[in-house]
DNA sequence: ATGATTTGACCGAC
DNA sequence: GTCGGTCAAATCAT
């Protein structure tokens, strides 16, 4: 690649890199912000106007859906500008998450390592995630639920997976009776990538079904753990580039009414932040120095297909628990880096397995 | 081994 | 009876 593009496109990253770091003393300067994310994707838009040029006559997905070079540039512009603004979005609910942790401690509390698991709430009903939950506790506590809830969604079940057999009852609620709320948004992609709809929030598809009259198929997702949540996302069939997602009930995963929807990727095992770790420190490379670029390659592709994290990475959104992570630092730091490892959560995470004692029943599932 | 996605089947709503 | 939402086993990825 041109050495000149190559610099237009480290110019957009240090940019980027240094808006970050100043993110937490900007809240207050709209228009400082909106300039520096103007000038950022004006580096990336460049760059990638010269690899087009250079790059006319090699094939292009994106010219066989029928697309301009120019509206991919532009889709390029806004996905970062979206990436941009939700980082910015995520960064402002951590800093209101802090606060509210440094003024009542105890809400940002690391539980025992020893108690980890899922557990639910006998007051309450609500279902506690505790730091190194695993998908297998998460599939349990939902059946269980299913067998001790007789009202609402679910009705009582003989046995946990009797699904399908002839005890089961599956009662549904009429789709007008759930609040609804649909948003278009742009399939984003660079190059061949497909940019997911981040909307903040952790989902996972349980379903997709073949529509009739639909060229394109209809998947269903679902937010976490007992949040009512749920997501139907369909590529509209006369525009193929545009998302129509509709939304349905109520989010019940915000971290606390003060901090409001921040997207909490948890990684596997991680140990949580502490909440004296200055927020500067969480938005800036310094918190996590000794990270390689293999580390952070891995961690890319642990965000999933609606920009949250996922793979290994496990449960997010937990009401209760207030588990935050770092995306700002995680997506910032899987852009600017590359390269590639098969085991780099450990190297970002280190000796947390190597602390798990003999015996202990929450691991074993 | 663990967790996410796919996919065929079930079954309620219409 | 048809459609489509959901479940859960199978499969895939890491």
């Amino acid at each position: 690649m041109e050495e000149e593009t190559l610099s237009l496109i480290f110019k957009g990253c240090k940019l980027a890199r240094d808006l970050e770091s100043n993110l937490p003393y900007l809240s207050n300067q709209p228009k400082f912000l909106s300039n520096s994310c103007d000038e950022i994707i004006r580096a990336f838009k460049m760059a990638v106007d010269r690899i087009n040029t250079h790059n006319a006559s090699s094939y292009d997905p994106h010219m066989a859906f029928g697309e301009s070079r120019e509206s991919q540039t532009s889709e390029i512009a806004v996905g970062v500008h979206e990436w941009l603004t939700s980082s910015f979005t995520q960064a402002m609910g951590l800093l209101q998450a802090q606060t509210l942790a440094e003024r009542n401690p105890y809400d940002v509390q690391l539980l025992p390592k020893r108690k980890m698991g899922i557990t639910e709430s006998p007051e309450s009903g609500a279902i506690v995630i505790e730091s190194g939950a695993t998908y297998r506790d998460y599939v349990n506590v939902e059946g269980s639920k299913r067998l001790r809830s007789s009202g609402g969604e679910f009705q009582a079940m003989d046995e946990p997976d009797s699904g399908r057999s002839s005890g089961s009852q599956r009662s549904r609620k009429r789709k007008d009776s759930v609040e609804k709320q649909t948003v278009m948004v742009p399939a984003l992609r660079i190059g061949n990538t497909e940019i997911p709809h981040n909307d903040d929030f952790t989902w996972r598809k349980y379903g997709q079904k073949d529509i009739l009259g639909s060229k394109f198929p209809r998947c269903t997702h679902k937010n976490f753990y007992g949040c009512e949540a749920k997501k139907q996302v369909q590529r509209l069939e006369d525009d193929p580039n545009t998302l129509e997602v509709n939304y349905y009930g109520k989010h019940s995963c915000h971290m606390s009414s003060m901090a409001p929807c921040v997207t909490v990727p948890v990684a596997p095992r991680a140990p949580l932040p502490s909440a004296s770790i200055p927020m500067s420190r969480w938005l800036s490379m310094e918190f996590e120095p000794s990270i390689s670029r293999e580390d952070a390659n891995t961690r890319m592709q642990m965000y999933n297909e609606f920009g949250c994290i996922s793979g290994a990475a496990g449960p997010s959104n937990v009401r209760d628990r207030k588990e935050v992570e770092y995306p700002v630092v995680n997506l910032a730091d899987a852009m600017f880096n590359s390269g590639s490892s098969s085991n780099s959560l450990d190297a970002i995470f280190p000796s947390m397995k190597d602390k798990w004692e003999p015996g202990d029943k929450s691991r074993d599932n």
